[in-house]
DNA sequence: AAAGCTTTCAACCGCTCGGTT
DNA sequence: GAACCGAGCGGTTGAAAGCTT
């Protein structure tokens, strides 16, 4: 279980894509779309797996990508929904067009999670640092009610940072993003799956 | 100028999930 | 229901670039 019959196949290039292969890989998808993965490579005359040409072309050689910086509106977004999906990279990517998982899931190793700090907020629970090294066994019942109150913190930290645009923009998102559904008990589950992943 | 250190980011790995047989 | 398979996800790695001493 979990094997991917692409991992036995023999030589099979691994490491940076090379523009020759770039320009099989998109000039191929262009024509034909990427249909079944595994089959790209063999169609494409590419030595890959299936598996490294989907990522190639998601995370780089998709037409619609934005590429570039990332705005400090983007920024903020990326903060406020890690806030209440936690590491769910495919569903904040979702929420910001033209960005990958893979780019935001860099950016906020890289960068946000220092900022957050330097703001005194701990990136894991989106928690001030000192509320969180003093009370570790948090009341799990009043975990989403807690969630919300730590947005409009950040908010608040954000509106003495940004211009008052901005944060008229921010303040009107919370209600966004609860009016879509995100189900605040997610964070659970993903913190479960987290943990699955460190027992292995 | 160069060596060492840090940061960034593209890509890989292992796993889960959902569909199919 | 079990086994298989492909797609997708999140964590991790390692090379390259940038920075500091």
């Amino acid at each position: 279980m979990g094997r991917h019959s692409c991992c036995y196949k023999q030589k099979l290039r691994k490491g940076l894509w090379s523009p020759e292969e770039d320009e099989k890989l998109l000039r191929h998808i262009t024509k034909y779309g990427h249909g079944c993965w595994s089959s790209v490579p063999k169609q494409a005359g590419l030595q890959r797996c299936g598996k490294s040409c989907r990522l190639r072309w998601i995370n780089y050689l998709r037409p619609d990508l934005k590429r570039g910086t990332f705005s400090q509106e983007e920024e903020n977004l990326i903060i406020e929904l890690h806030a209440v999906l936690g590491n769910r990279w495919s569903q904040i990517a979702a929420q910001l067009p033209g960005r990958t998982d893979n780019e935001i899931k860099n950016l906020w190793n890289s960068c946000l999670k220092k900022k957050l700090r330097q703001r005194g907020i701990d990136p894991v629970t989106h928690k001030p640092i000192s509320e969180v090294e003093n009370v570790e066994d948090i009341d799990t019942s009043a975990k989403s009610r807690d969630k919300m109150s730590v947005l409009s913190n950040e908010l608040d930290l954000l509106k003495a940072e940004n211009s008052n645009q901005e944060a008229t923009l921010l303040e009107q998102r919370p209600s966004s993003i609860a009016s879509q559904g995100y189900p605040l008990e997610v964070q659970g589950s993903s913190s479960s799956k987290i943990t699955n992943n460190n027992n292995s």
